[in-house]
DNA sequence: AGGCGGCTTAAAGGTAGCATAAAGATGACA
DNA sequence: TGTCATCTTTATGCTACCTTTAAGCCGCCT
């Protein structure tokens, strides 16, 4: 699971406690922007679509709540409100105007991070973030599945060792190019120069007579003489 | 947009809060049932699968968070905590746990209310793949009740120590996945860096002397050389 | 034809990574 | 305090993997 950086606006009047909060989210990686009237919150929520929104209701211009049912008329970002007051009417009318937390002022930051990450696992499990990218490599009956780390030929699963592996994931990855020797040494044996070129040439071997039904006529695998190898849609 | 009638279970051994709780649900047409232990409760999710489930944290018999996690270990239902412990270290004990909201006692009804209706709007924007999941895994002979936190080879029960089962949960609910070792050791040790790869190989050993009938060859649990393990949907 | 460069293939070490056993550390519980 | 279950650490043997080497093959060139 890759971890994903969170954008945050923070909407917040006063220095103190948006310096507070500011601090906070960065120690924990998150990137944030700042607003400190209503007006520029929404403004920026339209401009920068940031991720998740905190919410002061306390602000200059606008009342905070209004703040919260404009921005649900064309957005449902997460919107989490800092709020002093904390009155039941209030939290409320926070919530059903459309905020998704409401903690009270003094509030904990280790509490406010708490919910932040409750806040983002709500996002992952939204449609769009939930797409199930199941990749796989299809040419023929080759089958390479990436989640599983598995290829597949004609149905029956083979047993690559990680070189080979490797190998033929650079070759799919880029079906129908030629690559050259020295491009596939540098990035299945890394940047150093460890790789050999005889090296390759056994693995190549190896793996055609994994793949091919008949390696000396190889379908999958083509040799480009003096250049490199090459995969062939077939 | 159709009105739904969500369900939901109330975890509460305190009658006079269960009643103003189911009272109070009663009143907006939400279907309920309610459950007085932990053990009941986590028996009732699994059997009856709410829509979103009401915990308070000061059970007889099992501590609120442990009950949190063991329902996260199949289900993603909602879970509103409501706790007389108003500290920050059991609110982001119990967010971090899974909880989806924390309300402290006394709580007012109208909050509790609003609360769940902002939860109603977060399973609206759930995607449709992420709602239901069986509270029981099944691979072969090779089967684990999540509820009952047990673990059957052929029908006979296994014992397995927490980690093995932590361990095998994972790999279970990324069946036909390889999990590197990195991963695994984030997730089961948690993300502290405590977790060690000679550890971890003990581990997978031992389990594996369980649950397969020839660890030499398993059968369930794959080994990716320099990468990790993977569990095979047989 | 013969020589040559580049490729394939087979087989032989050397080694990294893995499994396994067993001892040591930790912590819960009475 | 001692016992038990669990987790960690350490050490050892082993398997599978990678590299190296060398022999054989094919097409190309003069």
């Amino acid at each position: 699971m890759a971890e994903k950086s969170y954008s945050v606006l923070i909407v917040e009047d006063d220095p103190a406690v948006r310096n507070l909060v500011s601090t906070a989210l960065e120690s924990r990686g998150y990137q944030h922007t700042a607003a400190t009237t209503g007006k520029a919150a929404i403004a920026c929520a339209a401009t920068t679509t940031p991720d998740i929104m905190l919410l002061d209701l306390g602000l200059p211009d606008i009342d905070g709540v209004e703040v919260i049912k404009r921005v649900r008329t064309w957005s449902n970002m997460p919107i989490i409100v800092l709020s002093a007051r904390s009155d039941d009417s209030d939290k409320i009318e926070a919530l059903d105007a459309g905020a998704d937390d409401y903690i009270t002022k003094p509030f904990s930051v280790g509490e406010l991070l708490a919910r932040l990450r409750t806040t983002e696992r709500h996002l992952s499990y939204r449609s769009e973030n939930t797409a199930p990218q199941e990749s796989q490599f299809v040419n023929d009956s080759l089958i390479i599945d990436y989640a599983a780390a598995t290829v597949t030929l004609d149905g029956k699963e083979l047993h690559l060792t990680p070189m080979e592996y490797k190998l033929l994931c650079l070759l799919a990855q880029n079906v129908d190019r030629v690559l050259t020797h020295q491009y596939i040494l540098r990035e299945v044996w890394g940047t150093s120069q460890d790789g050999d070129l005889a090296s390759l040439r056994v693995f190549m071997g190896t793996l055609r007579k994994k793949i091919e039904t008949n390696p000396s006529r190889p379908r999958y695998i083509q040799t480009h003489v003096g250049v490199g190898y090459r995969m062939v849609r077939v």
